[in-house]
DNA sequence: GTTTTATTACGATTTTTATCGTAATAGATG
DNA sequence: CATCTATTACGATAAAAATCGTAATAAAAC
């Protein structure tokens, strides 16, 4: 089999990424505090589902004595925009503008954030023209 | 078992729910061949999937003479909405605005739904203040 | 009314993801 | 160096989703 081109974390290897890309590379030890802290789970649970990340290439690992110090091997952005090109299409019919209005409708914004989205939008239209 | 008080569409869910929302009510045999079109897939697939979105509460269904003519019985936006709110926490902790702006950096989008952007945008400030 | 055909019903299998329990092991402690 | 403890390794199970094959059935065609 011809392995996957665009291979995607799920939702609980997401949660994971999350605060090794926040706050760099961690032992399995502390991801597992951190996620317990909001759903409780089992410290073994979390090691399995890094050691499938380490295979899956989403994570890379380095060996401080018997201790293993887990890092991001992929970056947030390129995930993040890859992710966000399986939802527009998903849910929203590959309309970017339709999601983005949803998002702004839906969530309180604050001016400083409406802000810097209209000066992207202004230069944006500015590049085209 | 106190049911899922907010279940969601799986995505080849999704895939259904969005032509029923396009077109209307459609018997499985239309979504087959619409979806076979992009995907090959057996045509009982999409029927028993169909069945089980039925159970789920996604679906309702009519029968006409013998067919079942199906329909979508939850509403387009706010099965966004509960996609949005998930998606937005699970890549983009939470910021709807970071995730507006990724949509708008990297999808072309037409001067006038950049103008409708800006618009709303303008409204929501208008309305804060 | 019998045969054919299209459609649905049902059960089973496969695949993926999530979860956990037990065993092994390396390092620390005494 | 022997014992204890924290961590990882490994295998197994459970749960959810996707897929398919066969059987049943109702309508159509003859």
């Amino acid at each position: 089999m011809p392995k996957d081109p665009n291979p995607q974390p799920t939702a609980s290897e997401l949660a994971i990424l999350a605060i090794l890309w926040e706050d760099g590379p961690q032992p399995v030890r502390v991801i597992h505090e951190r996620l317990s802290a909001e759903k409780e789970v089992v410290y073994t649970t979390i090691l399995k589902t890094m050691q499938v990340m380490l295979e899956r290439g989403f994570l890379d690992r380095e060996s401080q004595g018997r201790k293993h110090i887990y890092r991001a091997a992929i970056a947030r952005e390129t995930t993040q925009d890859s992710l966000l090109d399986t939802f527009v299409n998903r849910a929203f019919g590959g309309s970017a503008k339709k999601l983005a209005m949803r998002a702004l409708g839906n969530y309180k914004t604050s001016k400083e954030d409406l802000d810097e989205l209209k000066a992207l939008i202004e230069k944006i239209e500015k590049d085209q023209s």
